[in-house]
DNA sequence: CGTAAGATTGACTCTATTCAACCACGGTGG
DNA sequence: CCACCGTGGTTGAATAGAGTCAATCTTACG
């Protein structure tokens, strides 16, 4: 089991930001705006959603949001990837989610941050004061629907989660996470075959319900089947579709 | 591990109905009206609300929502407990969550029912038509507002539920299981101490992720430190909260 | 009272973990 | 340029925690 030593990357957060200024169009411009709630609110009012929001850049591995905390902001992603995470008292470590290009982070009850945020990669993110989300919710009533629709997806994907930890083998998990990935990749234009995960194998692990160490087995075994192949860790092919969906099915 | 044999349980639904008929006050004098998302509608509209509803009535073990279906209806729990659940094709099953007096059962993704649930008790429920319930959420924005608070403590509650099935060992599982029952019992003016369990050992054993032998073996030993007690497997008394408190922390 | 479903307990097994060694790669600094 | 180091990944051997199989007990109920 991967342990986390207590006090570790619990870096300052929040390196480069680019100010509200940047007028008008930023919104209308935003290469996220295609997959995420923003686009509930209509062109003609983007200004007023400019004007609630400020551009956060991280790099790999800064930490944005603590568990715990006092939600005070909520977050869009631009561009880049972030694991949710957390952490049992001896260091035991769970990871909640992995999250791209349009996902939102600011669900949980409203006095204390449900998990932790980490920059997988350099990530641009779109930060809203929460004071000023409520109001916007109150404005568009279209965003808060927008919300509510995703919220109540990410209910069902937690679900979905929940029986792969309580109920799948080893081998089920690692095949499903491949697929999983595989349909996010494509959902964003990208290829369904060629994976660049951008988590290590003790986030997957932890992920997973698993160690680093049967992560890997998993792999290589995945591998030796000729189910998938990949040269470096981060980058894996998906050979046998029909094949891993078996798996992850427990055949 | 339990497994069910297919085409169990699938019991035909909705025993008993008493019609929209009852009038203005069913809704105003609703038992769960309390602790339900109803209250956020105010007590003028209560007509609307009402019309909008039916109750059911369910006998211990009808199933009346399947998983994978098209979400037709939405519920509240008017009395009794529920539980969701999903089944694997080999029949292993996982159990989301139990749920009690007050809560809305809906959320998921709006194409296909995400879990399955079945009365674990007698149960009364108020049954909303889909249809008839967005109407009301865009009639009602306290309501929408009300519903994505509700949906976003789900999130929470599911990321919670995902690091016990991933991190925690059995007994640390157990111990928060029923620590978490104590306090939704005492939630509802019940005693904090003495609690009635509604579900089965293989209920427990399925939303711990655990076998029903792992988990029967956990209570008797938690029995034999003088943490719990119970004579009969369905009421168990805390003797102990501390001592569950510290188990359940990896203790 | 007899039956069936649920719960407990024991003996054994096995999957995934633990502990440990080793490898590969990328960046740093002499 | 290359040696060095640290992080991340892989692999092997031994272990343990939970699972499986099976017998027995308990309780609820017709």
């Amino acid at each position: 089991m991967t342990t986390v030593p207590p006090g570790t990357k619990a870096e300052p957060c929040a390196r480069i930001e680019r100010g509200q200024g940047c007028g008008v169009e930023r919104c209308g411009l935003c290469e996220a705006r295609a997959v995420s709630i923003c686009n509930a609110i209509e062109e003609d009012q983007l200004s007023e959603l400019a004007r609630a929001t400020t551009v956060v850049e991280l790099a790999p591995g800064e930490v944005f949001r603590n568990e715990g905390a006092s939600p005070e902001y909520l977050f869009n992603i631009i561009s880049g990837s972030v694991k949710l995470f957390k952490l049992l008292a001896d260091g035991r470590r769970a990871v909640i989610g992995f999250l791209t290009v349009g996902d939102f982070i600011g669900f949980g009850r409203p006095d204390a941050v449900p998990c932790s945020a980490e920059a997988l990669t350099n990530v641009r993110l779109c930060r809203f004061e929460r004071g000023k989300f409520r109001v916007l919710l109150e404005t568009y009533p279209k965003l808060e629907r927008r919300l509510l629709a995703v919220a109540s997806d990410e209910v069902a994907a937690g679900q979905e989660h929940m029986t792969l930890l309580g109920r799948l083998t080893a081998d089920e998990r690692v095949a499903r996470f491949l697929l999983a990935r595989a349909e996010a990749s494509q959902r964003l234009g990208g290829s369904s075959k060629d994976l660049e995960l951008p988590m290590t194998r003790s986030d997957i692990a932890d992920y997973l319900g698993l160690t680093i160490e049967t992560v890997s087995r998993v792999f290589t075994r995945l591998r030796r089947k000729e189910l998938i192949d990949y040269k470096t860790a981060r980058s894996v092919t998906l050979q046998d579709r029909p094949g891993l969906l078996a798996i992850s099915e427990g055949g």
